[in-house]
DNA sequence: AGCAATAGTTACTAAATAGATACTATATTA
DNA sequence: TAATATAGTATCTATTTAGTAACTATTGCT
Protein backbone atom coordinates (compact mmCIF):
# COMPACT_ATOMS: atom_id res chain seq x y z
CA UNK A 1 0.00 0.00 0.00
CA UNK A 2 1.39 3.47 -0.72
CA UNK A 3 1.56 5.04 2.44
CA UNK A 4 1.40 8.63 2.98
CA UNK A 5 5.34 9.74 3.75
CA UNK A 6 5.93 8.31 0.00
CA UNK A 7 3.40 10.58 -2.11
CA UNK A 8 5.57 12.57 -3.68
CA UNK A 9 5.14 16.82 -3.05
CA UNK A 10 3.29 17.65 -6.07
CA UNK A 11 -0.05 16.11 -6.22
CA UNK A 12 0.25 16.02 -10.06
CA UNK A 13 3.10 13.54 -9.09
CA UNK A 14 1.12 11.64 -6.78
CA UNK A 15 -2.19 11.06 -9.62
CA UNK A 16 0.51 9.65 -12.53
CA UNK A 17 1.88 7.64 -9.60
CA UNK A 18 -1.49 6.10 -8.85
CA UNK A 19 -2.93 6.24 -12.34
CA UNK A 20 0.03 7.50 -14.71
CA UNK A 21 -0.44 5.06 -17.34
CA UNK A 22 -2.31 3.65 -20.29
CA UNK A 23 -3.99 0.27 -19.01
CA UNK A 24 -5.02 2.23 -15.84
CA UNK A 25 -6.92 5.26 -17.41
CA UNK A 26 -8.57 2.72 -19.54
CA UNK A 27 -9.82 0.28 -17.13
CA UNK A 28 -11.34 3.56 -15.48
CA UNK A 29 -12.76 4.45 -18.13
CA UNK A 30 -14.51 0.97 -18.72
CA UNK A 31 -15.35 0.79 -14.82
CA UNK A 32 -16.85 4.41 -14.87
CA UNK A 33 -19.63 2.86 -16.79
CA UNK A 34 -20.26 0.15 -14.35
CA UNK A 35 -19.29 -2.90 -12.26
CA UNK A 36 -17.60 -5.70 -14.96
CA UNK A 37 -16.34 -8.97 -14.88
CA UNK A 38 -12.67 -9.85 -15.35
CA UNK A 39 -13.30 -10.98 -18.72
CA UNK A 40 -15.36 -8.15 -20.09
CA UNK A 41 -12.43 -5.84 -19.19
CA UNK A 42 -10.22 -7.83 -20.97
CA UNK A 43 -12.30 -8.25 -23.90
CA UNK A 44 -12.66 -4.19 -23.67
CA UNK A 45 -8.95 -3.38 -23.20
CA UNK A 46 -7.84 -4.19 -26.87
CA UNK A 47 -4.41 -6.42 -26.67
CA UNK A 48 -4.00 -6.56 -23.07
CA UNK A 49 -2.46 -9.73 -22.14
CA UNK A 50 -3.89 -11.41 -18.69
CA UNK A 51 -0.70 -10.66 -16.93
CA UNK A 52 -1.04 -7.20 -17.54
CA UNK A 53 -4.72 -6.89 -16.60
CA UNK A 54 -4.27 -8.72 -13.59
CA UNK A 55 -1.41 -6.68 -12.52
CA UNK A 56 -3.06 -3.59 -12.98
CA UNK A 57 -6.41 -4.59 -11.35
CA UNK A 58 -4.20 -5.65 -8.22
CA UNK A 59 -2.38 -2.49 -7.66
CA UNK A 60 -5.10 -0.03 -7.89
CA UNK A 61 -7.14 -2.24 -5.78
CA UNK A 62 -4.19 -1.52 -3.47
CA UNK A 63 -4.45 1.64 -3.94
CA UNK A 64 -7.70 1.87 -3.01
CA UNK A 65 -9.28 2.63 -6.50
CA UNK A 66 -11.32 -0.70 -6.96
CA UNK A 67 -12.62 -3.50 -5.39
CA UNK A 68 -12.83 -7.09 -6.28
CA UNK A 69 -15.26 -8.86 -5.78
CA UNK A 70 -14.97 -13.25 -6.44
CA UNK A 71 -18.00 -15.52 -6.50
CA UNK A 72 -17.80 -19.20 -5.38
CA UNK A 73 -18.97 -20.40 -8.66
CA UNK A 74 -17.39 -22.73 -11.05
CA UNK A 75 -16.14 -21.63 -13.64
CA UNK A 76 -15.42 -18.36 -11.33
CA UNK A 77 -17.46 -14.68 -11.25
CA UNK A 78 -14.82 -12.16 -10.26
CA UNK A 79 -16.08 -8.21 -10.34
CA UNK A 80 -14.60 -5.14 -10.33
CA UNK A 81 -16.47 -1.62 -8.99
CA UNK A 82 -14.70 1.37 -8.53
CA UNK A 83 -14.63 2.62 -5.02
CA UNK A 84 -15.58 6.07 -4.17
CA UNK A 85 -12.02 7.53 -4.78
CA UNK A 86 -11.79 5.71 -8.10
CA UNK A 87 -15.08 7.55 -9.08
CA UNK A 88 -13.80 10.42 -8.25
CA UNK A 89 -11.28 9.75 -11.07
CA UNK A 90 -14.17 10.82 -13.59
CA UNK A 91 -12.96 14.38 -13.16
CA UNK A 92 -9.35 13.31 -14.36
CA UNK A 93 -10.95 10.85 -17.00
CA UNK A 94 -13.63 13.44 -18.52
CA UNK A 95 -10.78 16.18 -19.24
CA UNK A 96 -8.68 13.46 -21.04
CA UNK A 97 -11.86 12.82 -22.83
CA UNK A 98 -12.91 16.25 -23.79
CA UNK A 99 -9.27 17.56 -24.88
CA UNK A 100 -9.22 14.59 -27.12
CA UNK A 101 -12.40 15.43 -28.63
CA UNK A 102 -11.03 18.66 -29.11
CA UNK A 103 -7.86 17.62 -30.28
CA UNK A 104 -9.53 15.66 -33.21
CA UNK A 105 -12.09 17.98 -34.14
CA UNK A 106 -8.71 20.56 -35.03
CA UNK A 107 -7.10 17.43 -36.79
CA UNK A 108 -9.70 17.35 -38.90
CA UNK A 109 -11.17 18.99 -42.25
CA UNK B 1 2.87 13.97 -37.50
CA UNK B 2 -0.19 12.31 -35.93
CA UNK B 3 -2.61 11.89 -38.98
CA UNK B 4 -6.03 11.36 -38.35
CA UNK B 5 -5.99 8.76 -39.39
CA UNK B 6 -4.30 6.77 -36.73
CA UNK B 7 -5.67 8.39 -34.04
CA UNK B 8 -7.74 5.96 -32.11
CA UNK B 9 -11.51 5.97 -31.71
CA UNK B 10 -11.87 6.35 -28.33
CA UNK B 11 -10.62 10.22 -27.48
CA UNK B 12 -9.46 9.42 -24.03
CA UNK B 13 -7.24 7.01 -25.89
CA UNK B 14 -6.22 9.96 -28.18
CA UNK B 15 -4.98 12.13 -25.40
CA UNK B 16 -3.24 8.84 -23.76
CA UNK B 17 -0.87 9.23 -27.21
CA UNK B 18 -0.14 12.44 -26.98
CA UNK B 19 0.65 12.96 -23.50
CA UNK B 20 -0.04 9.70 -21.82
CA UNK B 21 3.13 9.71 -19.96
CA UNK B 22 4.63 10.92 -16.44
CA UNK B 23 7.31 13.24 -18.70
CA UNK B 24 4.74 14.93 -21.00
CA UNK B 25 2.53 15.34 -18.29
CA UNK B 26 5.05 17.49 -16.41
CA UNK B 27 6.31 19.11 -19.14
CA UNK B 28 3.13 20.69 -19.31
CA UNK B 29 2.82 21.23 -15.63
CA UNK B 30 5.94 23.63 -15.93
CA UNK B 31 4.93 25.04 -19.03
CA UNK B 32 1.62 26.04 -17.97
CA UNK B 33 3.29 28.78 -16.09
CA UNK B 34 5.19 30.33 -18.60
CA UNK B 35 8.08 29.61 -21.64
CA UNK B 36 10.99 27.77 -20.20
CA UNK B 37 14.32 26.79 -21.31
CA UNK B 38 15.85 23.56 -21.69
CA UNK B 39 17.94 23.74 -18.97
CA UNK B 40 15.35 24.75 -16.34
CA UNK B 41 12.77 21.63 -17.60
CA UNK B 42 15.99 19.47 -16.98
CA UNK B 43 16.00 21.41 -13.48
CA UNK B 44 12.53 21.21 -12.33
CA UNK B 45 11.75 17.21 -14.07
CA UNK B 46 13.94 15.82 -11.28
CA UNK B 47 16.13 12.82 -12.81
CA UNK B 48 15.23 13.19 -16.40
CA UNK B 49 18.04 12.15 -18.47
CA UNK B 50 18.98 15.27 -21.39
CA UNK B 51 18.01 12.52 -23.78
CA UNK B 52 14.68 11.79 -22.66
CA UNK B 53 13.81 15.09 -22.35
CA UNK B 54 14.70 16.10 -25.61
CA UNK B 55 12.69 13.31 -27.35
CA UNK B 56 9.75 14.12 -25.18
CA UNK B 57 9.88 17.45 -26.12
CA UNK B 58 10.38 16.94 -30.05
CA UNK B 59 7.33 14.41 -29.93
CA UNK B 60 5.15 17.43 -28.47
CA UNK B 61 6.66 19.73 -30.85
CA UNK B 62 5.58 17.12 -33.44
CA UNK B 63 1.84 17.06 -32.05
CA UNK B 64 1.36 20.63 -32.08
CA UNK B 65 1.53 20.58 -28.00
CA UNK B 66 4.62 22.94 -27.90
CA UNK B 67 7.00 25.58 -29.99
CA UNK B 68 10.69 25.66 -30.15
CA UNK B 69 12.87 28.85 -30.49
CA UNK B 70 15.91 28.50 -31.25
CA UNK B 71 18.41 32.11 -30.41
CA UNK B 72 21.34 33.04 -32.47
CA UNK B 73 23.88 33.21 -29.39
CA UNK B 74 26.01 31.40 -27.82
CA UNK B 75 26.22 29.72 -25.47
CA UNK B 76 22.65 28.61 -27.34
CA UNK B 77 19.45 29.50 -25.70
CA UNK B 78 16.38 27.31 -26.64
CA UNK B 79 12.87 28.19 -25.01
CA UNK B 80 9.85 26.23 -25.27
CA UNK B 81 6.34 27.48 -24.67
CA UNK B 82 2.74 25.84 -25.16
CA UNK B 83 0.98 26.36 -27.98
CA UNK B 84 -2.88 27.02 -27.43
CA UNK B 85 -3.75 23.02 -28.02
CA UNK B 86 -1.00 22.16 -25.40
CA UNK B 87 -2.61 25.39 -22.99
CA UNK B 88 -5.76 23.87 -23.16
CA UNK B 89 -4.48 20.65 -21.24
CA UNK B 90 -4.24 23.13 -18.22
CA UNK B 91 -8.18 21.27 -17.90
CA UNK B 92 -6.36 17.63 -17.80
CA UNK B 93 -3.50 19.14 -15.76
CA UNK B 94 -6.04 20.80 -12.92
CA UNK B 95 -7.99 17.74 -12.77
CA UNK B 96 -5.02 15.88 -12.02
CA UNK B 97 -3.66 18.30 -9.77
CA UNK B 98 -6.80 17.76 -7.79
CA UNK B 99 -7.52 14.59 -7.49
CA UNK B 100 -4.11 14.14 -6.76
CA UNK B 101 -4.87 16.70 -3.88
CA UNK B 102 -7.63 14.77 -2.37
CA UNK B 103 -6.48 11.47 -2.55
CA UNK B 104 -3.16 13.12 0.05
CA UNK B 105 -5.55 14.67 2.08
CA UNK B 106 -7.75 11.08 2.50
CA UNK B 107 -4.54 9.32 3.41
CA UNK B 108 -3.90 11.75 6.20
CA UNK B 109 -5.20 11.76 9.59
C1' DA C 1 45.76 28.72 -25.77
C1' DG C 2 42.38 26.59 -23.14
C1' DC C 3 38.19 26.55 -20.28
C1' DA C 4 33.21 27.58 -19.33
C1' DA C 5 28.45 27.52 -20.66
C1' DT C 6 24.12 25.59 -23.18
C1' DA C 7 21.65 22.50 -25.83
C1' DG C 8 22.05 19.20 -27.91
C1' DT C 9 23.59 14.09 -30.53
C1' DT C 10 25.34 9.34 -30.61
C1' DA C 11 26.39 4.82 -29.11
C1' DC C 12 26.01 1.62 -25.71
C1' DT C 13 23.86 -0.45 -21.56
C1' DA C 14 20.38 -1.28 -18.06
C1' DA C 15 15.94 -1.48 -16.27
C1' DA C 16 11.09 -1.62 -16.59
C1' DT C 17 7.21 -3.20 -18.89
C1' DA C 18 4.65 -6.20 -21.71
C1' DG C 19 3.75 -10.37 -24.47
C1' DA C 20 3.43 -15.47 -25.39
C1' DT C 21 2.66 -19.79 -23.92
C1' DA C 22 1.64 -23.35 -20.98
C1' DC C 23 -0.48 -24.62 -16.82
C1' DT C 24 -4.17 -24.88 -12.72
C1' DA C 25 -8.74 -25.53 -10.43
C1' DT C 26 -13.46 -27.44 -10.63
C1' DA C 27 -18.56 -27.91 -11.41
C1' DT C 28 -21.32 -28.48 -15.42
C1' DT C 29 -22.44 -30.28 -19.78
C1' DA C 30 -22.32 -33.39 -23.83
C1' DT D 1 -14.88 -39.69 -20.14
C1' DA D 2 -13.54 -35.59 -21.92
C1' DA D 3 -14.34 -30.94 -23.18
C1' DT D 4 -15.80 -26.14 -21.62
C1' DA D 5 -15.74 -21.96 -19.23
C1' DT D 6 -13.39 -18.35 -16.13
C1' DA D 7 -9.91 -16.21 -13.74
C1' DG D 8 -6.15 -16.62 -12.84
C1' DT D 9 -0.40 -18.06 -12.04
C1' DA D 10 4.32 -19.19 -13.63
C1' DT D 11 8.08 -18.90 -16.65
C1' DC D 12 10.52 -17.22 -20.28
C1' DT D 13 11.30 -13.90 -23.90
C1' DA D 14 10.79 -9.57 -26.39
C1' DT D 15 10.07 -4.83 -26.61
C1' DT D 16 10.08 -0.39 -24.97
C1' DT D 17 11.92 3.04 -22.34
C1' DA D 18 15.38 5.25 -19.85
C1' DG D 19 20.06 6.09 -18.18
C1' DT D 20 25.26 6.87 -18.85
C1' DA D 21 29.05 8.69 -20.80
C1' DA D 22 31.46 10.75 -24.29
C1' DC D 23 31.39 14.01 -27.96
C1' DT D 24 30.00 18.55 -30.73
C1' DA D 25 29.56 23.56 -31.74
C1' DT D 26 30.65 28.36 -30.76
C1' DT D 27 31.85 32.58 -28.53
C1' DG D 28 33.53 35.10 -24.61
C1' DC D 29 36.67 35.16 -20.92
C1' DT D 30 41.13 34.67 -18.50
Amino acid sequence: MLSNENLPPCPVETTLMLMGDKWKVLIVRDLLTGTKRFGELKKSLNGVSQKVLTQHLRAMEKNGLITRKVYAQVPPKVEYTLTDVGQSLKQVHDAMLEWGKAYKLKKEY
